[in-house]
DNA sequence: CAACGCTTGTGAACACAAGCACAAGCACGT
DNA sequence: ACGTGCTTGTGCTTGTGTTCACAAGCGTTG
């Protein structure tokens, strides 16, 4: 089905920061970019962008640079942004709250097709149009909505439990924002977001005087 | 002032997992712990575990394993948490706030010193008890708070100008939450969390059916 | 149509990280 | 004292990612 080829992870990782500057180049109406733009626009250099272009396939034409829409069009289709991807939180703690009313979410396709929590003080308010559910639904839910990826956004002590509920009912894709190590199958992809991680990362750093750039993982 | 040899920026990112494993052992009264036990813990392998810790000195005792406690300590005077941070956070909106209560931070002793926004129809609203104080404050603020750490949580549009003021308030160490590519002096560090790009990396996996495992970063 | 300028695509060198496998070394029992 | 069992610390191999440097190739101009 894919170009045969495998992507590289690091290259999977940026290609997100591609295409968001792919976004406002085209708002902007350019018609083509270079890689040393792009590479100016996403932060990173010339010769990486066009080494993990290169993975895609062959866009770009030499002497010109790659035409902005159709490159965004193979990023997007790589990324599987061209389908709609319902997402699931639960924890509707303070995290949760802003994770269901962020628009960068909606805006790229990530649509939020249920809050879930196991506070029962919470079931029944809503944040936005959306009633906050209890974590027993989860199952009926990814059913009939055909939820492709969980948000944890619960204590760490609660997120082990969660994350198996997630995988016993079909989702394979969690988002992790506990600060729990989650066990799961080989076909589950977890990705983890800890913010007091990074903080400390910060603070290494800062400890050391170094002089490092930029940073992503995830993962940042 | 260290002991010579850097520390490798993967091992960096790994630290604070076995930080956090290490204070749940640590609870639970462990009195020393092997490179497996650890590793299980954190969710990497035993091999990787020794080689972290072995750069930061030999602190492990053979055919016994690590003291938890004195691990611990090493750990914590290695990512400079034996101090105190001040931490702002510039853009209080559904992120910002959800931050600015966030437990996680000062349990691992990130102090949030002040909370500032643009918009002048939140100046003055608190947060438990920090009052939301306007974003040409930052200066004031920096000075006599020392603060060393700022979090930037504002739209996407706003974040460049916000990390300049940063840096010229003397902030060396960045967090940056929103989606912009910060352009900063090489002497600042900046760790970027993007939301939506996690997303996509996870909807990239569940398209090319990977089985691929954990990943942190921040991060993601 | 040929020459030129510009930008891609990629082979090859280099740097960094992961993981194996084992010697070194401690603690404890006999 | 000495052997035994266990766990660390690390040299080395393998794999992955980054970067350089340049040939290939498009488009345009004279």
């Amino acid at each position: 089905m894919s170009r045969a080829a495998r992507i590289p992870d690091a290259t999977v990782e940026r290609l997100p920061l591609y295409y968001r500057a792919l976004v406002e180049l085209d708002l902007l109406k350019a018609p083509t970019v270079s890689s040393e733009s792009l590479a100016e626009l996403a932060g990173v250099n010339a010769a990486k962008v066009r080494k993990d272009l290169s993975y895609l396939g062959t866009y770009g034409t030499r002497g010109v640079g790659y035409d902005v829409g159709n490159l965004l069009h193979q990023i997007a289709r790589e990324l599987g942004l061209t389908q709609d991807w319902p997402v699931v939180i639960v924890g509707i703690g303070n995290l949760g709250r802003a994770l269901a009313s962020y628009s960068g979410f909606s805006a790229r396709g990530f649509r939020i097709s249920a809050l879930l929590d196991a506070d029962p003080a919470k079931t029944g308010q809503s944040i936005g149009k959306l009633a906050i559910r209890p974590t027993s639904d989860l199952g009926v839910i990814a059913k009939s909505d055909n939820a492709a990826i969980g948000i944890i956004a619960t204590p760490g002590s609660a997120a082990q439990a969660v994350a198996e509920q997630m995988v016993a009912c079909g989702i394979r894709s969690i988002l992790n924002f506990s600060p729990a190590v989650l066990v799961v199958p080989p076909d589950v992809t977890v990705r983890r977001v800890d913010l007091a991680l990074e903080l400390q990362i910060l603070s290494f750093h800062h400890r050391h005087n170094d002089h490092t750039e930029q940073a992503g993982q995830a993962h940042g």
